[in-house]
DNA sequence: CCTCTATATAAGTAATTGCTTATATAGTAA
DNA sequence: TTACTATATAAGCAATTACTTATATAGAGG
């Protein structure tokens, strides 16, 4: 992983991205795997509206991606964004996220389709 | 520098106090040296109110520490803050606050008081 | 003591945010 | 086609934000 240099302005919106509870969440979980719509929605204990609207900001300043899969829309992290050094950085910090992917999947709550 | 953990609440706070373009300017310049309010003032054109308000945010969140010295109030980056090791990541993302300091040195702008 | 200077605080305000509920859309599958 | 499902969007609203101007405070120095 290398060092990037990034112009304050940009580094400042992702920072604001990132300085939500729900959207640090989102972006942890997406660390750890490729999640859809719905899994958020337990993950967090949220309505479908107030994550897809979270999801829109980060898609917007595409430090996700979204790809379908059959019914769902799986979301992913964007390891080409030019913040994605520093975004791994600030991931880092947060330790249970995969933990909490496998209590879902424990659960079978997990949306698998291949 | 160690990898550390934080609550993601914690590190939402962080993020969100560093997601808005004065206050990390601030820091970057802080990472570099001490500054006093009216350094500020100058290097970021704006009202001293306008700082003042910026820079409790960041004390209250302690993660800034501040120390008279004669007339001014200089603040500091406090290195002992449990998300200084990811702060520090993310201000290394910013190139040039070095310069900005040391063209306000060379307009005598600097504030010198040992 | 009084005055000056640097900084902090208070009050007010326009813009932004993050939710809510209701509705639209885009695929899937019969 | 029609019905169903997952997700997106729209509209509305209360809370928060980042300024502004005016004023208060605290320490320095006569």
């Amino acid at each position: 992983m290398e060092q990037t240099y990034m112009k304050k302005a940009d580094l400042a919106n992702v920072l604001k991205l990132l300085g939500d509870q729900t959207r640090l969440s989102v972006m942890s979980y997406l660390e750890e795997d490729e999640c859809c719509v719905c899994e958020f929605v337990e993950l967090l204990n949220m309505s479908q509206p107030a994550i897809s609207q979270h999801l829109r900001k980060l898609r917007d300043a595409k430090l996700v991606k979204e790809k379908r899969k059959g019914n769902w829309i799986f979301y992913e992290i964007n390891k080409g964004h030019e913040a994605y050094y520093v975004v791994h950085e600030i991931l880092k910090q947060i330790p249970d996220s995969k933990k909490e992917l496998d209590e879902l999947s424990n659960n079978n709550l997990r949306i698998i389709c291949d």
